[in-house]
DNA sequence: ATAATGACTTTCA
DNA sequence: TTGAAAGCCATTA
């Protein structure tokens, strides 16, 4: 989804394979975005996941508020408010500090 | 093909 | 523990 929705097919597999890393994500539970990287098989590439939530009408039913960055903060976006997806995050039952952050100690998703 | 930008990560202070 | 700087990768101009 560069310009046009309809060449879904011409971005590489690792598009929907992080879209699919996501949406494996359980509620309760968050993931970084070079853990989503690594999980969809694209490590190293956590820059990437974010350029996928962000083009991401693709990202229907993608829990993207369930990513956050290493930091264990909400990353800064454009688009919709950090201060809904750390709402939401709460409504999961995440635990956020303070500062709005999460101990991905206890709360990053891992198989 | 080169340069600039970005929903990131890691390391140093 | 918190804050700033450099680095890395892919997309867009």
């Amino acid at each position: 989804m560069t310009r046009e929705p309809r060449d879904i097919e011409d971005p590489p597999e690792a598009y929907m394979c992080i879209l699919r890393a996501v949406k494996q994500i359980p509620p309760g539970f968050v993931s970084t975005y070079g853990g989503v990287a690594t999980a969809a098989g694209c490590a190293g590439r956590a820059r990437l996941v974010g350029h996928v939530l962000r083009t991401c009408p693709l990202a229907e039913g993608v829990p993207w508020h369930r990513v956050v960055n290493g930091s264990g903060r909400v990353s800064d976006r454009p688009g919709t408010g950090a201060d809904e997806q750390q709402r939401r995050l709460a409504a999961e039952g995440v635990e956020l500090d303070a500062s709005g952050r999460i101990d991905l100690s206890v709360f990053q998703w891992r198989t």
